[in-house]
DNA sequence: GCGACAGTTCGGTATCAGCCGAACCATCCG
DNA sequence: CGGATGGTTCGGCTGATACCGAACTGTCGC
């Protein structure tokens, strides 16, 4: 538990951790210009992740791409970083671009999350397709047939007839949006159909004009895409 | 983020942490006892700690008590914990009697956990009481029947008219007991009927002997009490 | 083969954070 | 009041570890 903490604890470790959160794989090099630090301590501080399996690797041509090791491992920094947010006092960070793009929406490991994922969220629990709660979620009769339409897969894991969906806490927004079996699919299917678009080496998403429109007609959003965010309370 | 983990990243601070998941607040002293640090040292830790939102205190009479601040903080430190199981290599950690106590049953925060937990988790699913997967878990209309026939309290905290039932990751035995209000009321419940107690210092539950009869007549469970547990795979 | 690029290893430096004991403050109890 | 107990603050010590540059390995493409 202890050296699990330590590596997370580092400045340096952390940030290349949170890009990897983005769900993309990255090489070396590209981690270690995000952490500014050299090749050669970027090169330390990765055999350290992956000796504690909390980074995987795969060799592809000359590149190294590091990605996070599973999805326990992506739960556990979601929290960690949950807990942060609560500690930091309410609006720390200075407002940018930059910023203002990852609150706007972002990915979280293997689904959405920012304004964004929580308005999906909200949207499909006004409609009566989930329940979510700060224990657990699950998806209605209604909102299986919806989500099948929408084009998502959904076979539940297990035997259970249930499909669960597991809350994340945005620690942007505070409130949850939609992680596990069913956000991943959301998000794959935005993606898909080409209403969202991820950048390299940001976690930040863009969304298109085709999904402007798609996630207005299919989910009843509609984006303020100014960086009018309130952030207020 | 950074900080957060760095704070868990240090053997005394997560020693105590740990300590405190028991559910129990604990005394500086005590736990500066338990992490076999100086009181002076101990004393610094928890002033970080608490500086940072993970610990709360209440002063009693001329005793600090300190204990975990939040749910969210709890669910963190599980999860890391959960991560750091993975990681470790089967059984490195030494047998003792201590350890034994500790996997037959013990607390995490405000729910049991260990063989026990497990065990009662797993005959709940057996009956159709609870539906549990890796992403999430609900109480089935019999499930709530027969819990508040036990003696549970279950209102469900929003409208929703589900009640939902978090799964938290045993690092002893790897496999998913009961978290959330449903947990928490189950070990509040067996408290209360007398058939566990809880030791001072350590997170180990003793089931007594209305408690061993008591659990095989309502959930079905019969205990092997002596440290004959198998871990096989 | 030969530059160019990706990544690792090594040696040396320096900072940082944990640790303790001693002194100190506060509360309790006889 | 005075000793005992719980806890914090302070100053100084020390070990761990993050950092870099330079040298090295290996792969790619021309």
């Amino acid at each position: 538990m202890v050296e699990v903490a330590a590596l997370v604890g580092d400045t340096a470790r952390a940030t290349m951790l949170s890009a990897l959160m983005g769900g993309q794989a990255l090489t070396a090099s590209e981690l270690s210009a995000l952490a500014r630090i050299s090749k050669s301590t970027a090169s330390g501080h990765l055999k350290k992740l992956i000796g504690a399996r909390l980074l995987a690797v795969t060799q592809k041509r000359r590149n190294r791409y590091y990605r996070i090791a599973s999805p326990l491992v992506a739960k556990m920094l979601e929290s960690i970083k949950a807990v942060a947010a609560l500690e930091t006092p309410p609006r720390y960070q200075p407002r940018s671009i930059q910023n203002d793009r990852l609150r706007m929406a972002r990915t979280c490991y293997d689904h959405l999350a920012g304004q964004l994922g929580v308005a999906i969220a909200d949207a499909l629990v006004a409609k009566g397709y989930i329940v979510l709660t700060d224990e657990g979620g699950e998806v209605t009769d209604s909102g299986a047939h919806f989500l099948r339409d929408f084009g998502a897969e959904l076979r539940p894991k297990s035997r259970s007839r249930r499909i669960f969906c597991r809350p994340c806490l945005d620690w942007s927004e505070r409130r949850y949006h939609i992680a596990g079996l069913i956000g991943a699919e959301i998000w794959r299917r935005c993606l898909e159909l080409g209403w969202l678009q991820r950048n390299r080496n940001t976690r930040a998403v863009q969304v298109t004009r085709t999904g402007q429109i798609g996630l207005r007609d299919v989910f009843g959003i509609t984006l303020k895409l100014d960086s009018s965010s309130s952030r207020s309370a």
